[in-house]
DNA sequence: TTAACTTCTTGATATTTGTCAAGAGCATTG
DNA sequence: CAATGCTCTTGACAAATATCAAGAAGTTAA
């Protein structure tokens, strides 16, 4: 069973053997190297993947300075699921932080994949509505905290990412600047 | 034909009739008046709901003040869908600004509602996607705009809201003090 | 109509956060 | 090894936004 089965499983729990095969065969394992590129903003985007190790950065450029939207990692889906669904272009460019093996569903497969796996769209609906909540909070987090509240809300429950990736990413994500970040872990630090 | 199923026969296109005379036969015609309240913070949220006519609020009351988290309007769904989904306890309180009526189907049929007609959860994923998306931009927009931006932004896309309901309640959800939104808005208009 | 509310505005001031510039610490590479 | 980039930190200062307090304008209700 791959990490994407057991990780529907035990997700989920009822889902049935045949079921979770199919979704199985269908997302293949592709493996990427640090610093390639997944997505890149422009491009409608084909694929939906399961994060099987690496971290992903999802990150617009504008004129003058880079915005990091999230980084995804292992457990968690990638994709630009607006791009995939409804066939426009992608807004984000999604990048890898790490080596990473992810396993790939292509656009042909994932628009038959409800044929296949009747049971798929209501999983895939749970997936994005636990992500939905983690971007309500999100939003949440910025209209009632500060940049240091948020910077100890999302340390709290991510320390492990500290010591994974630049920490400029993580202040973009969480709005702040680079300098604002360095303050405040200084002030948690001492 | 209901205004429910016209507007999902707008948005997808391709449903069947009878697909969609059985979920329009599921949502209720419902009525709420100004001040009621669809939902309240701690419940279990046990309904979708389409607004036909009217505004609420979603906001969340902390200790010394309330967050407004969005207002919803005529043609989208309103429901705690994380509550609705996974059944815990709803995190947002949802209150009428207008007198409103909505079309609202209950726990029990929305359990069933995806076997009663198969196309369902693919619908409601396409809605969800949807507002996911729209939720993606307003994070955007925290991590880089400034007040003024995203005020500007907002006015852009949403104008008639400004005459609609207290202006407090807008720049809570666009994440500042009434005072900031004040001052903003005079430089506009002048 | 008056009184009581609610909503919005305005000014003065405080706080938070951003910007700019410089440098330190590390890792990578030729 | 030296040189070159990254990344992070720090300080000085500027800009954005919040807070507090007061009042104006409009609305609701007795």
């Amino acid at each position: 069973m791959t990490e994407l089965e057991q990780y529907i499983k035990s997700y989920f729990g009822v889902v049935k053997q045949d079921e979770l095969a199919t979704i199985g065969s269908l997302f293949k394992s592709t493996t990427l190297h640090k610093g390639d590129y997944f997505l890149k903003t422009g491009q409608r985007c084909d694929k939906l993947s399961f994060i099987q190790s690496g971290l992903l950065r999802i990150f617009v450029s504008t004129e003058n300075k880079e915005v990091t939207q999230w980084i995804s990692t292992k457990g968690y889906f990638v994709t630009d699921i607006s791009s995939l669904v409804f066939g426009g272009p992608s807004r984000w460019t999604i990048q890898t932080l790490t080596d990473a093996t992810l396993y790939t569903i292509n656009r042909t497969d994932y628009e038959r994949i409800g044929e296949l796996v009747p049971k798929w769209h209501e999983l895939e609906k749970l997936f994005i509505v636990k992500c939905f909540t983690i971007l309500e909070d999100r939003i949440f987090s910025h209209l009632s905290m500060t940049a240091e509240e948020r910077y100890h809300f999302f340390f709290e429950n991510n320390r492990e990412l500290f010591n994974q990736v630049p920490l400029q990413y993580i202040a973009s994500m969480l709005g702040m600047t680079p300098e604002t970040f360095s303050r405040i872990r200084k002030k948690q630090i001492s």
